[in-house]
DNA sequence: CGCGGGAGTTAAAGCGGTTTAAACGCAACA
DNA sequence: TGTTGCGTTTAAACCGCTTTAACTCCCGCG
């Protein structure tokens, strides 16, 4: 018997089995041309010794790694936060680990991103790279064509620069949200905006702004909430220190800003939804269970990392990869959006009567309005911001 | 010029220098017996030509993977709230890096759990494997021992099974909240538990019975909060309907049904911390940003990371590693935290007037207190609770 | 002048697989 | 009986690096 303390190799397997090395490895490869009964008797002696080829040296001979890479670059104190990625990174398993696949993770600060993906691109250790969190001009995409390592871009395909994109709408749920608050009776309907660095922030704050034109709005103020909860506040602090100006209804880019907008409402003594319309975006674990539950959208992150998985598969494979569209997050009206208090409400407003879409509204006069009054939200064109 | 498409090999390095392989190999790990000139020519065709080494090649000659696994195991939908793994695993990084290795990551369902260990240990991707989220009678240091695969537990001695331990203590984060609550005048304090198969759920509400008995107070009631928002919602609910046997505090294993909580008891019209206090742990982004504020403890988890990781370097290299003990959660008293409500708080505890620590407070009698009254809880034994 | 010895360098043998091309056995065919 | 051809199996090269042992100089010494 081998020695009891190493692992077994192909050798070993071959041995047990009668035959060669070779034949272990076209029956574990379920190439063509073994017999069926050598074929089994190579399984069987696998099985027996609990052998499991060596992914190094698998990688070593036939050049794939066998795992994908995700870099998630952030500020230290940024990390904790966003429920978005445990989500994500499970469904990317969820393609991966049938195969026996991994996926190498690295967090890295903001200087060492390049460095990050060069190394693993001159490792060798991944097959491809999944990149999230887009950049307006993100220099990834280029780094990586450069480095020759394929590469996905989680996030819509204006940023994608050539490379496949898998993408997940969340327009839809900023419009939306805008077009119920503007039925509700709001007219002053403000915006916490995401980092303006991030593709997705600014793609969010052009939905909301579309949203609020297409209703015959003048955009109100956007403040940068940068997806915390201190910058969410602050952001919050400021807008409802506007007197007269001041929103009745806030649109967060994100839960954890929006959460915490509603603590400083409540800190001021504003009632939400009745002084203070509040959304979210994210659909945090803890969305149902604020105070008011907070409205906010749901976006599939796990069906987001499987598609963006699938994808890299492809591009691996062949090269090229078509787009892949998701299904958009959709909006969940929780009680944190409600009626526009009676200051500014229209008299038929009232809590529990809703006008129905397409109703005539009251439609204050506003300086500098230049969408076509009237244009249902939904049916606008869709929101472009400038190319990245 | 080599083939322009073709990655740079240890010989096209050799070749541009004018040396053997070998050579390239000695100068690339700092062997002696190369001139200096010699390393330095080396060096700069390495350089050049942008060459790393391959890892899976090296990995195939010397048996070192260079990288560390980690196994998530969670049911799909509990993923995402928890603010603990991302931080960890930055913190883990912040070893690996710097010397180019890597953290590989796995998610699975309960299910499968022995079998991605056991893939991690026959594919030899990973050098080691971190533990963390241990259970009660965890079968996994058993597990990876028989794989013989070098493994951290990411927890306390007690259940690390003859593996090295890296602690960080969250006992006086509780025994330290139950007492300041105590000093507020609280004697209803009750515990909304963490799941039971985790050993730090069971630490936490052992944490909590061994304070509240040092206090001199019969253990309130215990219901579980299972980490989650609907848990914690749930359980807070059925507390706050005991009626007149209502607790005034709550004590919740993390900070996600403390949050809940939080909303449960607006919803039912208490004030807090006026009629309940609250407290949590894990001091989430959002636990300041809370209404009111969620008192919490913070773990370090970046030093977690980075402890664990140097820790499983040591296992790696030398089969054993001494425990590690990081410093203690520490208690972030916020305003969820109050004096207890009139109708129960001695008249002494108004707000504001804090009774010293030490001072003689008044004792309701009650049965089945065992513990020696007046032990300052700080001081008390350890909590044990039952080997895992 | 030959030889021992140290410094510098390299040839060659792995590591554990995959893969190509060749070898093998055997039946059918000429 | 000697080919031919097919189905099955294997030897050997290779992937890119590490490492041991040997090899080459060159110097100093006897």
């Amino acid at each position: 018997m081998a020695a009891r303390d190493r692992r077994p190799t192909i050798a070993d397997v071959a041995k047990l089995a009668g035959v060669s090395p070779s034949a272990v490895s076209f029956a574990l490869n379920g190439r063509p041309g073994l017999a069926k009964d050598t074929k089994a008797r190579i399984l069987a002696a696998a099985a027996e010794l609990g052998w499991r080829p060596s992914r190094p040296a698998q990688a070593l001979s036939h050049g794939k790694a066998g795992a994908f890479g995700l870099v998630l670059t952030r500020e230290t104190d940024a990390i904790g936060a966003d429920p978005f990625f445990p989500a994500f990174i499970a469904g990317v398993e969820s393609v991966l680990s049938p195969r026996g696949d991994s996926l190498v993770l690295h967090v890295t600060g903001p200087g060492d991103e390049a460095a990050a993906y060069e190394r693993l691109a001159a490792d060798r250790r991944v097959d491809g790279v999944l990149l999230t969190d887009m950049r307006v001009d993100d220099p990834r995409p280029a780094l990586t064509r450069s480095l020759s390592l394929p590469a996905v871009v989680v996030g819509d395909p204006d940023c994608a620069q050539g490379l496949c994109a898998v993408s997940l709408d969340d327009r839809p749920a900023f419009t939306g949200a805008v077009a119920r608050l503007v039925e509700l009776g709001h007219r002053r309907i403000a915006h916490v905006a995401g980092p303006q660095e991030f593709r997705h922030s600014r793609r969010r704050q052009a939905s909301w702004e579309e949203a609020v034109r297409a209703a015959g709005l003048t955009p109100g103020p956007v403040l940068p909430g940068g997806f915390t909860a201190d910058g969410g506040a602050a952001a919050t602090r400021e807008l409802l220190a506007l007197g007269d100006a001041r929103p009745t209804a806030i649109v967060y880019a994100n839960d954890l800003s929006a959460t915490a907008g509603l603590a400083v409402a409540h800190e001021l003594g504003l009632a939400v939804p009745g002084d203070l319309s509040v959304v979210g975006y994210d659909d945090t674990p803890l969305a149902a269970y604020t105070h008011p539950p907070l409205a906010s959208a749901r976006a599939d992150a796990l069906s987001w990392g499987a598609a963006a998985a699938r994808a890299l598969d492809e591009v691996v494979a062949g090269g090229r990869a078509d787009d892949v569209e998701l299904a958009p997050a959709e909006l969940l009206p929780r009680a944190s959006m409600g009626p526009a208090p009676a200051r500014t409400a229209p008299a038929g407003t009232a809590p529990g009567s809703r006008s129905p879409a397409g109703a005539p509204l009251p439609r204050p006069a506003s300086a500098g309005d230049r969408t076509t009054p009237g244009a249902p939200p939904a049916a606008g064109p869709t929101v472009r911001s400038e190319p990245c």
